[in-house]
DNA sequence: GGTGTTTCTATCGCGCACGATAAAACGTTA
DNA sequence: TAACGTTTTATCGTGCGCGATAGAAACACC
């Protein structure tokens, strides 16, 4: 190994790509049993805090491009978790909401992932404090990478 | 919003989700100038640590599926990357093995990666020893999640 | 009003991730 | 040796992410 800064190890990259991957995976049973997936459930969850968003602030509030978001929502639809309409007064947004079924997902939702969450995470030696710092830290490199273009 | 504990800038997932997500698009114009992908230079990580290793090995080295590495190990055998042969051995096996432009890779991302990444970071105002401390609470969690199975 | 620019959404292509499945090779045990 | 179970790799289908592109609607400006 010639040089040791490529050691995997080493790598900040790594451990974000792996840790988001394993914590999405020990989401996923949850998910499975309300039908949905992860990317599906961050935009249930942007609605659930606000109703009737067009496309573009779902995908802002996401940090995600809208030719990511789009093909979603229409997935979502055929699900019947939202309804897609052109807003009136700019027929170039989508304004996005509920259903019902999408409603009502929420507390579905809350019966199932909290819990879950806490036992998937049980065994883990981090402290509140510690993950409270991980979720600052991480905020601050987020913010660092988002303003970058 | 009936449940604080779903507001998204509470989840430690959607952090990881998110960090990841961006600091791989941080990373991707470098990959550019070598023609690869980050995956695939995960790959090659591996392989530059330890040459002539099988599927199973690489795969279990960046806790993916073999269903996962085997056909980006195919798109890397197209790139001239890498090659593959059968284990004589042990017929089942594959063994892949660095091309001379995969080794020759090894100097071109040293001259680029460690350079564009302290570049795109410059910016964060974390401390070497807040990288530090965040990749032990990365690890930590991996290693939680990863003997959850 | 007409023209150029910007905004918003959608479509396409490609490369992951991963669950499910299959097939070949190896090991074990009767 | 024959039968059975395990290991290793490959294939298939689905759902992201995202760069590139297109098209319609709104806006700005002359």
């Amino acid at each position: 190994m010639a040089h040791a800064e490529f050691l995997l190890d080493n790598q900040i990259c790594f451990r974000l790509y792996t840790a988001a991957r394993l914590i999405t995976q020990a989401y996923t049973p949850m998910f499975q049993q309300l039908g949905i997936t992860y990317p599906q459930y961050l935009v249930l969850l942007v609605l659930w805090e606000q109703d009737r968003q067009p496309v573009n602030d779902i995908a802002h509030r996401l940090l995600l491009e809208t030719n990511t978001v789009t093909p979603l929502l229409q997935r979502m639809e055929k699900l019947g978790l939202v309804k897609r309409r052109r807003d009136k007064d700019d027929k170039r947004r989508q304004i996005v909401s509920l259903t019902p079924k999408g409603c009502d997902m929420e507390e579905q939702a809350f019966a199932l992932i909290p819990q879950g969450m806490s036992r998937q995470l049980s065994a883990c030696p981090l402290s509140i404090s510690d993950y409270q710092q991980l979720a600052l830290q991480l905020d601050t490199l987020i913010d660092t990478l988002k303003n970058k273009d």
